[in-house]
DNA sequence: GATGAATGAGGATTCATTCAT
DNA sequence: AATGAATGAATCCTCATTCAT
């Protein structure tokens, strides 16, 4: 294949890895069950049968997906383990991972999928990466000035909370946008959004003054 | 069956009530293309063609479905309309809403789904319901107290934050409570949901004191 | 189909039957997996889909042409139960295998592929109907004049012999009759070899005068 | 791997001999059709494609699996061409394939599956090799004591009833041995049949006393 | 309204085989 | 002699839908 052009990245990369491409694009899009593994081998131009020399079957190359987009955010958040999170250092934090989600959309939507049909494919990501990871994130936030102002038990939803916010843009885009005669998932919205989560970032992690705060909390 | 006895709430409800509830069922735990005809027939104890006396089809059934589940929340909305979202306000709305998801957690899952999926099922009912609600509520926020402290433009999104961390809780519990080892979709979990998401309100309605507000939008 | 036309025999018998016919006759020229279910739907002028509307799938049609094509064999056996094989009871009881199985010569072709395949998809039959049918074969020797001639082991295999004879002249037909140059297995030959079974029944059940008998066995 | 060491024994055997191995085991347990030639490779540790230098493809090797299986008994038999079968004689015959096949009971089903199919892979072997072998063992027979008590016919029929009682044994063992609640194809069972069989061949080949004898025949 | 039977289209996967390396 | 990748043809089975009853 390529015996004489020397260059490995021209012409795409190596079939497995343009098979996870189709694949990650067309899961995302459609979720498991609703993606034809024929539909995937046609995007690269392949036969279907040919596929399986790379993966073991669907849910196979399902859980690759999965795990590959997922893995660069696991690297971002690890990296910053054990830090606290100031309004700052959280905004770091969301600015890395809308950027990374600006490029690679799917990943957002692979969740939202996964989290809707039970999560069952990724049960030992799950385990593995996400649980320390959130909770190396919720003791971010404890030690960070959200502490004064959220109990324990909030502050596993705050954390909860940002991921809803971020996830939310990008999965519910398509009927939001819509309803609000905007243009959908453009990088311009997705900046406007960024910065609109620096600002609500502050505002929840940040003492606020209300005097009736947490009054429903019968506290 | 009720052939004699007129009471259709005798036995059950109509077999087409039956049917959508199953469907609904199904349709939000694993999408459209993931839901059988003949799963939601089984449900419902009848054979898969006499599905067909009831509804056109499987997008008849499922449009259906779609329909019947949003309709009490535009009704919840429109109820409300033309008043200003005072903190309170908005707070009852959230409960009203959060209540109403509580006993149907269902229709946010279909409304992501259908998202998804690109929203395609839904374009007639967000251009009849969606949109007028949409922006009744903007313009709701921007009535409110929201005024002072969000732009215009931040207006839209902080209506879509609050859609977004409603419709999130439901639908990302199966990864987040896995990751967080607690135990899911339970209604108290719902219920502290509630709670917090009223404090969340306070914080993104009320003007906030912090001085450095707004500094990453102006520059 | 037969609203018109009162004979229901006519036109073939029910579609069920006539798969279990097509079956029956591919399975045992072919065996298990050699068998396509496209090829039965085809000789019963069926779509493969229609075929599931009548077994759940391949194993269960395979199973319930085992299963009817067995059936005939136990009931001749148990209604002879308990009896005692004198030389003419044998032959009978040979006689009416064999014309059995001139009829149906599939059986014995199913029961040879299924113990070639390790007799998994027969388990239950086994257990079920062959144990007992068996075990009451091997008694009614033992209380017949074999008793004299053999010892007990050697009734089993004694009756071991007389299924090898019969089934044998089924199976191994297409490959014998080439090598010796006769016309394979036609009614005329299985009358043949029933008859010469008839002598080997004499022959095996009745004492034997040769004194050097059983000097092999080292009693 | 045994580029330079000439030894072809050293490291088990060549890789053809290998192949060879596990074909004819896979071949003899699921027959031609239900063998898949990734198993035969994978069971010889081998790239499937690796066996199309060694083979012209899966028929071509089924071929020789039974080429290679057959040649032991054409050589034994060929051997004693000639001879008049005594009962000594034909003992000795008998234990002879019966020692084979204890050691190698692959053939008897190779043999019996192939006839199943039509024998249609086997047919040059067949005329090439078993029809002078049947032609020559029959004669055999007519030359021994047998002659005096069977007919022209019922030669040939005695001669199959051997054939019929040697492979039954290997053959049927599955669904009988399970039936009776004995062990299966252990070797002590194939020496228990070896003799048995040493007495039903005494009791056939050797003149019978009674007087009833061939009366079915007669009218 | 309900059902058994039928079906075309599709869906995942397997298989024998080829070919460049 | 070995292998990874590719493929067309099958293979079993599912699906939404129709239709006669």
């Amino acid at each position: 294949m390529s015996s004489s052009t020397a260059s490995p990245t021209v012409e795409g990369q190596k079939t497995t890895e343009r098979i996870l491409d189709a694949a990650e694009n067309l899961f995302s899009e459609r979720g498991f069950s609703g993606t034809a593994i024929r539909d995937i081998a046609s995007e690269v131009q392949l036969n279907p049968a040919s596929l399986y020399n790379h993966f073991d079957g669907k849910e196979s190359l399902y859980k690759a997906v999965l795990e590959r987009a997922l893995e660069p955010i696991f690297l971002f958040i690890e990296r910053s383990a054990g830090t606290q999170w100031s309004p700052a250092e959280a905004e770091h934090m969301v600015t890395l991972i809308m950027e990374y989600l600006k490029a690679n959309p799917n990943l957002a939507r692979l969740l939202c999928h996964e989290s809707l049909a039970g999560g069952n494919h990724m049960r030992h990501i799950i385990g593995l990466h996400m649980q320390p990871l959130v909770a190396d994130g919720i003791a971010a936030l404890r030690r960070g000035p959200a502490e004064e102002s959220w109990t324990e038990d909030e502050l596993s939803m705050l954390f909860a909370a940002f991921i809803h916010l971020i996830v939310g843009h990008f999965v519910l885009a398509p009927v939001l946008s819509a309803a609000m005669g905007t243009e959908g998932l453009t990088p311009e919205a997705t900046d406007q959004h960024t910065a609109f989560l620096h600002k609500v970032t502050k505002r929840l992690l940040l003492p606020h003054s209300d005097s009736s705060e947490s009054t429903d909390e019968g506290c």
